[in-house]
RNA sequence: CGCGGGGUGGAGCAGUCUGGUAGCUCGUCGGGCUCAUAACCCGAAGGUCGCAGGUUCAAAUCCUGCCUCCGCAACCA
């Protein structure tokens, strides 16, 4: 951990469950681990970004069943359609990492190999509840009247499992929180964490008998199971950066980058205990991050995803918003870390505030005004008139990096809304459509100096709305890089059209 | 005494760590402008920041207690 190297940056989802389609809080993850790899892309670092889906696991196996398909089949099918969404919301990903692969599967044997032989994994005998016709295990406290919550029956079940020691990695695990205030974020989430640490914690029962599951990784030392799904599934993070298999990609990626893992704060417990103490039974450092956020939720405050029926499937709301404005408002409007309600009429209130209204019409107004008036040229301004906007523009990028590093993406973007209204006042003051008649090249000043925030600003959303903004870029003659951040790279000789709507204005 | 989060003008939310005239978007009312996507600019009304105490020159912000809504309390994912 020591030999840490800033320059790079790896980023991480959860692999999804294939037991149903991606729905809105899927894609919100996603999006949000999208938007902080382009940033940090934007800003220097060599990015990794993996996601990707875990396939196995009874569930899963149960829904092939009910469709009669194979569930490798089942998956292939899953996989094209989580692929064909996340091509659709612009996510750009370096690997979509498929539990069922072989290269994973290998992988994940090769773990549970090395963990057995060093002890870490040991047969003993799973006692519980079981109710056969869920197929869940239940804690003796969560029953109610002797039943499953659900009211089914449940029975005392005694069969040999094989478990991980993961009690002997606790103290461990709370000194490294004590020592990294930062691990988790956002903090009150440590917290959390640390309050489950304070009580002794369990092994953790890792294996499934095939009788019941037969659609997992079997485990090297016992071909009568398989691995319990979860163990299957976060090992991804390393397999995905080739873990046992490519020596020097692992270290550059595990060790150098340190992975940020972003997930929501259902799974916590899972990462923040499960995944830390594999990791170092496996003698791995831990990740850089755990990022928990929050759920998005309904009008009736209910969260939204595949076990509450309610759903947004994403790609009809790019039907009716646009994909540039869908990741635009979940960044823009959810404070990271937070719940947040959303439902169309607030999606549309704050996309036409903000795109349509104040971004678009700002490249409305001024690109009409330098067509007419300048025949799509304008003057390079001299001295300070043509700098009043730099420090301020110059700044925001470096408060723009800082935010984004410190996980406040919304706030982030309403600093850069805050200028962009600064932009409209300043034009109401100036009034350069008066002036162009009586002085043109102060008129030309003033123009210039509300392009140039114009073109920072899009240059600074391009992470969140890479389509929308190369656009807007494109009208304005300049590409996205680190460069481009710096003031005055407006290129001046080329013609400048009055550009149609970028964001036009939805109507519920 | 299990752990954690929220309760801020009509609506949705920032701000609370690092105390100092209560901010943003929408909505309402009045005015201005006309380059622009009926857009933009200026101004006004509207809040005792859940309740009660405490610390302080000063509290939405720190401390204590209470009310209330919600999530977690692991081995389905």
């Amino acid at each position: 951990m020591k030999h840490r190297n800033l320059n790079l940056f790896y980023i991480t989802t959860p692999i999804y469950y294939v037991n149903d389609l991606p729905h809105v809080g899927t894609a919100y993850t996603t999006i949000l681990a999208d938007i902080f790899n382009r940033y940090h892309r934007l800003f220097g670092k060599k990015t990794f970004f993996l996601t990707g889906i875990d396939e196995h696991g009874q569930k899963c196996e149960q829904v092939a069943q009910l469709k009669k398909m194979d569930p490798q089949l089942y998956c292939d099918q899953m996989s094209a359609q989580f692929q064909k969404t996340w091509k659709s919301l612009h996510i750009d990903y370096d690997l979509f990492l498929r539990t069922s692969s072989l290269q994973h599967h290998e992988v994940v044997q090769k773990v549970l190999k090395i963990l057995y032989d060093k002890g870490d994994i040991y047969p003993s005998t799973y006692k519980g509840w079981y109710c056969v016709s869920e197929e869940i295990f239940y804690m003796e406290k969560d029953l109610v009247d002797k039943k499953s919550p659900t009211g089914k029956e449940v029975i005392y079940l005694e069969e040999k499992s094989y478990f991980f020691k993961m009690s002997k990695y606790q103290q461990s695990l709370q000194k490294h929180l004590e020592d990294n205030p930062e691990f988790i974020k956002p903090s009150y989430r440590q917290n959390e964490i640390k309050g489950f640490l304070k009580k002794p914690i369990q092994d953790l029962c890792i294996s499934r008998p095939k009788k019941r599951v037969s659609w997992g990784v079997e485990l090297p030392f016992d071909k009568d199971y398989v691995a319990y799904v979860w163990v299957d599934a976060l090992l991804n993070y390393v397999t995905g950066v080739a873990y046992l298999r490519d020596e020097k990609e692992f270290t550059k990626w595990w060790k150098e980058a340190g992975a940020v893992h972003f997930l929501g704060k259902d799974i916590l417990m899972t990462h923040g205990v499960y995944w830390t103490c594999l990791l170092m039974a496996l003698d791995l450092p831990l990740p850089k991050n755990l990022f928990a956020h929050g759920w998005l939720l309904n009008e009736s405050q209910e969260k939204m995803s595949k076990s509450t029926g309610e759903k947004l499937d994403p790609l009809e709301l790019i039907k009716f918003l646009g994909v540039s404005e869908l990741r635009y408002f979940l960044a823009r409007e959810i404070p990271l870390g937070n719940d947040a309600h959303i439902s169309k009429p607030l999606m549309v209130q704050r996309i036409n505030q903000d795109l349509s209204d104040q971004l678009g019409n700002i490249l409305s107004r001024l690109s009409r005004l330098v067509e007419t008036n300048y025949d799509g040229k304008i003057y390079k301004p001299s001295g300070q008139e043509g700098e009043i906007f730099k420090d301020q523009a110059e700044n925001l990028s470096k408060q723009v990096k800082e935010d984004i590093e410190n996980f406040k993406l919304n706030q982030a973007l309403d600093k850069i809304n805050e200028i962009l209204s600064k932009v409209n006042r300043y034009l109401e003051q100036e009034t350069p459509w008066k002036t162009v008649k009586t002085n043109k090249k102060e008129a030309s000043c003033v123009l210039y100096n509300s392009l140039e925030v114009l073109r920072i600003c899009g240059v600074l959303l391009h992470p969140v709305m890479p389509e929308k903004m190369t656009k807007l870029l494109g009208v304005l003659g300049e590409e996205v890089s680190l460069d481009s951040l710096k003031w005055g790279r407006l290129p001046l000789g080329k013609d400048l059209k009055h550009s149609e709507p970028l964001f036009p204005k939805i109507h519920l």
